[in-house]
DNA sequence: CACTTGACCTGTCCGC
DNA sequence: TGCGGACAGGTCAAGT
């Protein structure tokens, strides 16, 4: 699911209400096939220190020194639900639309407040794990990012010399690399590169400076458009108060798909590229 | 080594 | 209305 924006947002929304709180109790629901994938009884009784976001990784920093992070691949959601709002009834959260817990719902976490905060994943490729603090960065997946795009160090002559040792990939595949640059997924691959006016099959390495100094300013902007619009709901991305993101209104390519482009008018297409939908203007983004 | 493909899951949507 | 197939925000291991 979610990509940079949509984890950015969940980030901010539950750094205003998590911080401070302690984990009282942690229910696992019984899924024995996948129970390895919640390593947390690290958690119990520990305060949250702070949040963060590494990549597409959130983590909660626990006043143990250990921290534990959330990965929520496809359709992972994380909901904060106050007692008031559990008292009301909750409110019900795609892509059921049923109230917390659900049949996504695989962990429950409690704190000493009376709130809860859920779990859910659907397709069940997220993760969580509880890890010392001093060990994040030998994470298999963080240990290898790139660098975070929206951090003012990032800089296009840096993307340019990343993208140099993909000589044979596609740069629509070369984006999504995390460890190319951190934090872009499928939907912000396709809107930087409209942006830009690259097709998404241009091999990476071949791209000239300028070329990539365009899709530099894509992917900025692309980001910081959609984190101010609490990022994209395609199906079942939520916030953390179960609330949908709008930018997929203000989106130019992704799920486009026959739609006339926005400079042009020339209908948007979808290509498979790499096993992951591509959607470009022919006309605009020529190969 | 660089690069691509399928696997991991469950639900929804579209065409017949 | 049912059925089969394609498709969905992301990583990984295994293959070429």
């Amino acid at each position: 699911m979610p990509e940079l924006p949509e984890v950015e947002t969940i980030k901010r929304g539950l750094g205003q209400v998590l911080p401070g709180l302690t984990i009282v109790d942690i229910e696992v629901l019984p899924d024995p096939r996948f129970h390895y994938k919640y390593d947390i009884a690290d958690a119990l009784d520990q305060s949250i220190v702070s949040i963060d976001r590494m990549a597409k990784v959130l983590i909660l920093h626990l006043k143990n020194d250990k921290s534990m992070l959330f990965h929520l691949k496809m359709t992972g959601q994380l909901i904060y639900e106050s007692e008031e709002d559990r008292y009301a009834g909750g409110h019900p959260i795609p892509p059921l639309n049923s109230p917390m817990p659900n049949k996504t719902t695989h962990v429950i976490f409690s704190f000493d407040n009376g709130a809860k905060l859920y779990f859910n994943d659907l397709r069940k490729f997220g993760w969580i794990k509880v890890i010392p603090t001093a060990a994040i960065q030998n994470d298999n997946l963080l240990k290898t990012i790139g660098p975070e795009p929206l951090d003012p160090k990032f800089t296009a002559k840096e993307l340019f010399d990343r993208l140099q040792r993909k000589k044979k990939t596609p740069i629509k595949t070369a984006l999504m690399d995390q460890t190319v640059v951190s934090g872009i997924g499928n939907i912000y691959s396709d809107e930087a590169l409209w942006l830009a006016k690259i097709h998404p099959k241009r091999l990476a390495g071949a791209l000239s400076k300028k070329e990539v100094d365009e899709i530099y300013k894509g992917i900025v902007k692309s980001l910081q458009v959609a984190i101010e619009h609490k990022g994209s709901s395609s199906k079942s991305y939520v916030n953390h108060k179960g609330e949908a993101g709008t930018f997929l209104e203000y989106a130019n390519a992704y799920h486009h798909t026959g739609l006339p482009c926005k400079r042009c008018g020339t209908p948007i297409v979808r290509e498979k590229i790499n096993g992951r939908s591509a959607h470009y203007c022919p006309k605009c983004q020529r190969l």
